[in-house]
DNA sequence: GTCTATATTATGATAGAC
DNA sequence: GTCTATCATAATATAGAC
């Protein structure tokens, strides 16, 4: 059918669209987002942004939407994969997959940033339909750690929690800070997998050297 | 004389302007900053801001400069502070002081996450005048710490500036998401010396139940 | 130094042609 | 679906009275 057809090759541009509207939004934040920044990169103008999603907020949900949706599947997937040996294990690859994806999408915490730093109905969004559930399965991961006496113990998950994210999250979404601080391109294969060792000695201890002696 | 005395009383209008300013734009980001909004907090009208500073960019340099100033004679004064027994103790020092730094000023986080993201003139200011200057003090602190076997070696001290800067203080910096996701107010004095406990247990084991046993 | 206008520009949103 | 205007508003910045 030529409708079929047509809608088939029928463009990636609303796609596009979220794209963009993600990378800016995640770069300038909410309100110094601008829709015509966000047209330009999409290659597109200014009114078919009206036309796809209505209003710069619902653009900024729907962008999101997309975005928090990957980091699901992504994380959660990981968080759950099959049958760790112990509980240390476990950890490990939480921490892992943490970073690994915080490093290929920085633009998810600058988000947060943005957003979780003051309340508002964005927010909240955000927070309840995300960063809540993300908690809740981390939780219990990290109190069987402090049972096991992986990690020290008497420390509310939450500390946890905030200490994971960003102690693995920083170096990245500060990229280019980063880069003028230290020299050093955090993105670089060998920098993530330094930071990936970097954050696992430091909640595992492992390669510390008083240990190993 | 008259006019000593007229200036003596004279206004503290100045210092507040710096005040909001820096309130502002470490919540909404320099773009997303409204210059009414600071106006309005100063309880001054928008023309002053311009008799004062000038413009939205200035503004921001001198409130920037004055919070800066106060990072600097805070957290530097610590990190120099007389003679720790040994390197255990200075590192131990320097994780108080970063995590109290924080949760004191965690706007000047959230002013280095608006900026650092991106390249930019305001980036580069602030990372040459005060970022790099910091990172230089911590460096030798990390590299001394490492080769006493205190932290695991073969890491390069900018994943551990990066860690330190995450873990001390996102919990505070997102303090509102925090409050939503996990119930816990990270200010509340507990919570702070809770998360201070924590920073330091992470990185120097401290009442890890495996070393303790 | 501080205020009350006002000028100028940029922004999100709309209308209507194709 | 996509574009080219254009509108209404809100932002920074300026001018000038007090």
């Amino acid at each position: 059918m030529v409708r079929a057809a047509r809608a088939e090759i029928a463009s990636d541009t609303p796609e596009r669209i979220l794209q963009a509207a993600l990378e800016v939004f995640s770069e300038r934040g909410f309100e110094g987002a601008r829709t015509r920044e966000i047209a330009a990169r999409a290659r597109v103008t200014l009114g078919l942004l009206q036309y796809h999603y209505g209003s710069k907020d619902r653009l900024w949900k729907a962008s999101v939407e997309r975005a928090f949706g990957t980091l699901r599947s992504g994380l959660e997937s990981i968080l759950e994969s099959p049958e760790p040996r112990d509980e240390r294990e476990r950890l490990r690859r939480m921490l892992r997959a943490h970073v690994a994806f915080v490093a290929r999408h920085p633009e998810f915490i600058r988000l947060m940033h943005d957003e979780g730093k003051r309340r508002g109905p964005h927010m909240r969004w955000l927070v309840d339909r995300y960063v809540k559930p993300l908690f809740e399965r981390a939780r219990p991961i990290f109190e069987r750690a402090q049972a096991q006496g992986i990690l020290p113990g008497g420390i509310d998950p939450a500390h946890y929690l905030y200490m994971m994210v960003g102690a693995a999250g920083m170096i990245f979404h500060q990229a280019e800070e980063c880069r003028r601080v230290t020299g050093i391109d955090p993105f670089a294969p060998a920098a993530v997998a330094a930071h990936t060792r970097a954050v696992e000695a430091l909640f595992l201890g492992n390669g510390h050297p008083e240990e190993v002696r």
